[in-house]
DNA sequence: AGCACGCCGACT
DNA sequence: GTCGGCGTGCTC
């Protein structure tokens, strides 16, 4: 008999590894790698992935599989390979990886029971827990008072039994379908012999004759403008049938995409372009950065070289940052691809992105255009891979299974031999570094489309303002622009990093600053609801009138949110029409669409928003960009923070002057002299790599440096203090000489949800031990991390979060 | 992870 | 003598 080689869904260190099952003969011809099943493990199910197929085992005793998932497998053989290699990577378990390869659906769900084995009457206790019922939770039974050796003696005797369910969440979506089961001849003769009043049931015969296939119920109903009722007897009589069908949900159904052309490339894009037609003439890997200026048409490449990638018959995989995955981004491509088009991202319910995946599984969609997770897109003939934003943080995931897209997609690149194109007006400075050493292929664009010229700059020093007297938060320069576009009838753009009304809340007279109980942060004050909140826990409560500590009535809020600035705004500039766009005002499904739509249909002269206008954005009539607080990502204690100010100016400014109209650009900042500042400005993004690099070479950061981040919390801040201590000390000995180790290190944020947090961060150019040293030091704290509340020991290779 | 087993102290 | 607390080790 065959066995099957499998990863159970239990991340434990110990449960790591294959276990041999064997296949039922029933099972026989659908049991095959990537295919989810369910096993017995122990005294309970769970669920588990089939790795590999084995004439025999090592194991005398194999115990059987119980249950088959899938029909086709889950995942192919090459994702199998790659959750392999990212456990590797990120030192996660391989069921972790295979699970975030995954839609959530997918995912088991457990539950356990106690069923009753008897109709008789059971022991009065257990009989007091079933209350006549068959079936109940098992913490039903544990909220009771009977002991669990009584209830072991009760499973022996038969009255009742342990009962393990595992089942996979997935759900699919059907509908009604309606069909005639009689030739149109017949339907004629029934449509005569039917009463005369029967009017609604005559009217669904005549349109069955009229059409002879299957229609959706309620297709029928409203073309008929009947109801159900009408339906009834024609039913009875076995004139016609219905059933269910499945069908997908298709999250754009009420949309209609206008199909586009290929345009014609200009000459800077007909020689960024070509090399990549090459690699994909050849069928080689390699990896290209496509730096372009924003607005130069980057798009039109990616869309054409997808288009090469159909036409060889291929698949092709299009990153886009959640935040720019907006419904104009989507029009492009379901313009040009239509149906070959599926679309992922956290705007679809678990439901539709289950849907959307499927597609792409059965092999009825050959573009997937998504955020982070779409890199894992089942396709297994990908002819292309495309990032754009590239040097966006959010392709790296932050917690559990901490990869970066970017190396997922090189990786596979390199499986199905095909380019990796990633793209940029600002790249990441590692990527930047790689595509000068000509490890990439550097591809440039420095001309806008349509002849439009990247934006005057204006720098504006807010010291100066607030030296002459202005306290507001808009500089004069700004207001003047703004008004002018008003009387023009253009419209502008206004940035603000910050949702809400204000940051935190002080005592002016004693200079407490209101705190999180539970992390060492100050409380963010929500104006709507009166009431301070912490945004790394749950804690809220309302807005005091007095300070806590000295009882005076001088409590203020200070900063500035989005909220807030719409209410000066309002003030300044009464006549003015603001559309505020942030995470508070599109939290609604389509809300974010429709904001669009309206500044669009110029229903506003103000857009203002936080990170999620600064990209993507394209609107003809925009020819002003207001930045108001430049500084706001300078001074975190980040090392990327010059870096990510320079991609923010950079993209944001972009938004203006894209087509007929010029833009300008007014950028307030306390630091006018700070060089990412001055050259976001001047758009000098070769310059500002030059400087920045030598920083990070003088401070031995990356790209020169790789990182390892370990965060490690606990309730007990001695406790974190000294497993920290622990742990740099043996990375530092067991480190060469030329890595750095650096802690311990209160983190940025000491206290989160009542853990302190302390980091531990190694600098390194090759260690090619680290891993098997870290993998010992998880190993060595294994029963302190399985406590409920105890040890936590994060690792992050290549970190991007740093707090 | 979750569960059983087993060893020890507390108590009907 | 029995119950329940938690430490230990296993799951094909």
């Amino acid at each position: 008999m065959s066995i099957a080689k499998v990863i159970v869904d239990v991340p434990s260190q110990n449960t790591n590894r294959l276990f041999d099952y064997g296949i039922p003969e029933k099972f026989e011809s659908v049991v095959q790698p990537g295919v989810r099943i369910i096993v017995p493990f122990g005294p309970r199910k769970v669920l588990g992935y089939v790795i590999s197929l084995a004439e025999y085992s090592e194991f005398a005793k194999v115990r059987q599989i119980e249950d088959v998932l899938d029909i086709a497998p889950a995942l192919t053989p090459e994702l199998l390979k790659i959750g392999k290699w990212l456990s590797q990577q990120t030192l996660s378990f391989y069921i972790s990886c295979l699970q975030v390869m995954l839609p959530q659906v997918m995912k088991a769900s457990y539950r356990k029971e106690l069923w009753r084995l008897t109709e008789e009457e059971l022991p009065e206790e257990l009989e007091n827990i079933f209350a006549g019922r068959g079936v109940i939770e098992y913490k039903e039974f544990e909220e009771s008072n009977v002991s669990y050796h009584q209830l072991r003696q009760y499973v022996e005797d038969g009255w009742v039994d342990i009962h393990y369910e595992v089942k996979s969440r997935e759900t699919t979506k059907t509908t009604t379908v309606v069909e005639p089961l009689m030739e149109p001849m017949q339907l004629e003769e029934t449509l005569v012999d039917l009463s005369k009043q029967a009017k609604k049931q005559r009217e669904i015969v005549q349109y069955f004759i009229d059409h002879q296939e299957p229609v959706p119920k309620k297709q029928l109903l409203s073309a008929t403008s009947s109801s159900s009722s009408s339906l009834k007897p024609l039913l009875n009589q076995g004139v016609i049938k219905e059933y269910k069908q499945e069908v997908m949900r298709d999250p754009f159904s009420h949309r209609e995409f206008e199909r586009t052309q290929p345009f014609p490339l200009t000459d800077e894009q007909r020689e960024a372009i070509t090399p990549i037609l090459h690699t994909l003439e050849s069928e080689t890997h390699d990896v290209f950065l496509l730096h372009g200026v924003t607005g130069s048409g980057k798009t039109e490449i990616y869309l054409q070289s997808i288009q090469k990638v159909l036409d060889q018959g291929k698949e092709a995989i299009m990153l886009v940052p959640e935040i720019a995955l907006t419904p104009q981004m989507v029009e492009r491509f379901k313009g040009r691809f239509g149906s070959k088009v599926a679309v992922l991202h956290s705007g679809l319910s678990a439901g539709e992105k289950y849907d959307e995946w499927r597609k792409i599984q059965r092999n009825e969609v050959q573009v997937v255009v998504g955020a982070r997770s779409a890199i894992f897109a089942p396709f297994t003939n990908i002819g292309i891979i495309i990032i754009d934003e590239e040097h966006e943080s959010s392709y790296k995931q932050e917690d559990r299974t901490r990869y970066h897209a970017r190396d997922v997609a090189v990786e596979r690149g390199k499986i199905h031999a095909s380019p990796v194109v990633l793209g940029s007006a600002t790249p990441a400075l590692e990527t930047y570094a790689r595509a000068a050493k000509g490890n990439y292929k550097m591809l440039t664009l420095t001309k806008r489309m349509n002849n439009a010229t990247m934006p005057d700059t204006e720098l504006v020093d807010m010291r100066d303002e607030l030296h002459q007297g202005n306290r507001s938060m808009f500089s004069r320069a700004l207001l003047d622009k703004l008004r002018e576009r008003i009387e023009r009838g253009e419209q502008s753009v206004l940035f603000l990093n910050r949702r809400g009304y204000a940051t935190f809340v002080m005592c002016r007279d004693c200079g407490h600053v209101k705190e999180c109980p539970h992390c060492d942060i100050a409380l963010t004050y929500h104006r709507r609801q009166e009431r301070l909140k912490c945004h790394y826990c749950s804690y809220e409560e309302p807005m005091p009138h007095q300070c806590p500590e000295c009882e005076s009535k001088t409590i203020r809020y200070f900063g500035t949110g989005t909220q807030k600035v719409e209410e000066v705004l309002q003030e300044l500039i009464p006549e003015a029409r603001v559309l505020r766009m942030d995470v508070d005002t599109t939290r609604r499904k389509g809300a974010h669409e429709r904001i669009l739509n309206d500044f669009g249909d110029k229903k506003a002269d103000i857009l203002l928003g936080t990170q999620m206008i600064a990209k993507g954005l394209d609107f003809a009539n925009v020819t002003l960009v207001g930045i108001l607080a430049a500084d706001a990502l300078l001074n975190l204690p980040d090392f990327r923070a010059a870096e990510k100010t320079f991609q923010l100016l950079t993209q944001v400014s972009g938004r203006a002057g894209r087509h007929k109209l010029a833009g300008e650009v007014v950028v307030q900042t306390y630091s006018p002299d700070h060089y990412s500042i001055q050259l976001a400005s001047q758009y000098d993004y070769e310059q500002f790599f030059n400087e920045e690099m030598k920083l990070r070479k003088a401070f031995r950061y990356p790209p020169y440096y790789y990182l390892t981040l370990f965060t490690i919390s606990h309730p007990n801040q001695l406790k974190v203090q000294e497993v920290t201590q622990k742990i740099v000390v043996y990375m530092r000995n067991k480190l060469s000489e030329e890595a750095d180790v650096l802690g311990p290190t209160p983190s940025a944020l000491t206290r989160i949800n009542n853990r302190y947090r302390y980091q531990c961060m190694v600098k390194y150019k090759d260690e090619p031990e680290q891993r098997k040293l870290i993998q010992r030091i998880l190993h060595y704290y294994e029963d302190e991390l399985k406590e409920e509340n105890g040890l936590q020991i994060s690792v992050d290779f290549q970190p991007y979060q740093l707090m």
